[in-house]
DNA sequence: ACATACATACCGACCAGTAGGTATGTTGTC
DNA sequence: GACAACATACCTACTGGTCGGTATGTATGT
């Protein structure tokens, strides 16, 4: 008997898609579920959303797109020491991430492995991410080139290619073993792959 | 009609539902495309395997399993250099792979991110190949840390599952953006990777 | 009063799995 | 070596459950 409100219940149903889907991947998420958990129901849905890819769209532009880059790109900023400001991020981003998320993977990378390769439609919107994330990262490796605080014989790009390719790896393998502490183990050998790309002939402070 | 022979049919069977498995992922698999693709039918496959989830496992032991250890472990060998043997092994390993699996991914990946948090039993066996897959790395890098050829400060087992999530996610962002370029591009760095995992005070040949 | 916001009952396609059959071996017996 | 008796391999047509989607209703705000 609440107020009516679409704007929050549009919300509320994105919020609890996100969660079905990133539980459950985006062909077995099940439209009677996220229904069933917010109390909407299905001819509700079927009033904001013309169709479940409509609702796996909004899903991916308006949740998991932020939650991914708010968490792994923009706290980087404009740093000219990308390579202590990746870290930093690096770190964070693994400690502060709750349980649950260690075990469910990067909801990004869950859409990419399990649709890229069937729906044509999403695959791009997901390549668009992944490329305004490595886009992020390769300008940052270059800023850090320029200041003489990043190795000048490493290709920008494909390093930012590698490294996200890494941390969803990572991401990843954490989600089959279901283990936070093989994520946590893991960001050591990350940590010393970014330390890696500093110039040799300066030691700068390798903590 | 050719004779029976039911040894040939499972593996007739087995590679098809690899195949249908590796394209569209094991729920999406369609066992009437296999039955239609071989020329076997339902009742066949049923004859062999009793359900499609023992299919799935059947294919993850008989097929999956040799494909990515062959490829992905075994060609290091008992060398004392570890490094040097991981670095070819990636070298050959991406540049042979055929084009199709570029955009493909990983099989065994494809498989974790897909199942892992959905089917318990099949998740157990995937991180099962896992676990024998970072062990044989950990024990790689163990033997290079003794021989002198591998920094002493870093511990094998991390190291040998970020390299594993490295690979892994490097194929997922292949996959992704449906390039086979963006692949090769990616082993520079990891190449970087495995190559800062050397004694500092030591040279060595780099290339 | 009218449009928007939601609810409910239902449809139909899809697909794993089955029932019950036929064809092709294999083994014993004389 | 031939023929029953049986076992294994395989086929076809069907079913039953699931789930995205729809048709049609009712409530609410302006």
């Amino acid at each position: 008997m609440t107020k009516r409100d679409p704007d929050r219940t549009r919300q509320i149903l994105l919020d609890a898609a996100f969660l079905e889907i990133h539980r459950n991947g985006f062909n077995a998420a099940r439209l009677d579920h996220i229904a069933e958990g917010t109390g909407v129901t299905k001819g509700a849905i079927y009033h904001h959303f013309p169709n479940k890819s409509a609702l796996g769209h909004a899903v991916l532009d308006e949740v998991v797109k932020p939650f991914v880059l708010n968490r792994w790109l923009h706290p980087i900023g404009e740093s000219s020491d990308p390579i202590a400001a990746i870290k930093e991020m690096v770190r964070k981003g693994l400690s502060e991430l709750p349980e649950e998320m260690c075990c469910l993977g990067c909801p990004l990378n869950n859409l990419a492995q399990e649709l890229s390769s069937v729906d044509e439609e999403f695959r791009v919107k997901i390549e668009a991410i992944f490329t305004e994330w490595q886009e992020g990262l390769a300008a940052a490796f270059r800023r850090g080139q320029e200041g003489g605080n990043v190795r000048g014989d490493i290709d920008p790009d494909a390093t930012a290619a590698f490294l996200i390719g890494a941390l969803e790896g990572m991401a990843g393998l954490a989600k089959t073993v279901g283990s936070r502490e093989l994520l946590l183990d893991m960001s050591a050998p990350a940590l010393v792959f970014l330390e890696s790309l500093r110039p040799k002939e300066v030691s700068k402070n390798a903590a």
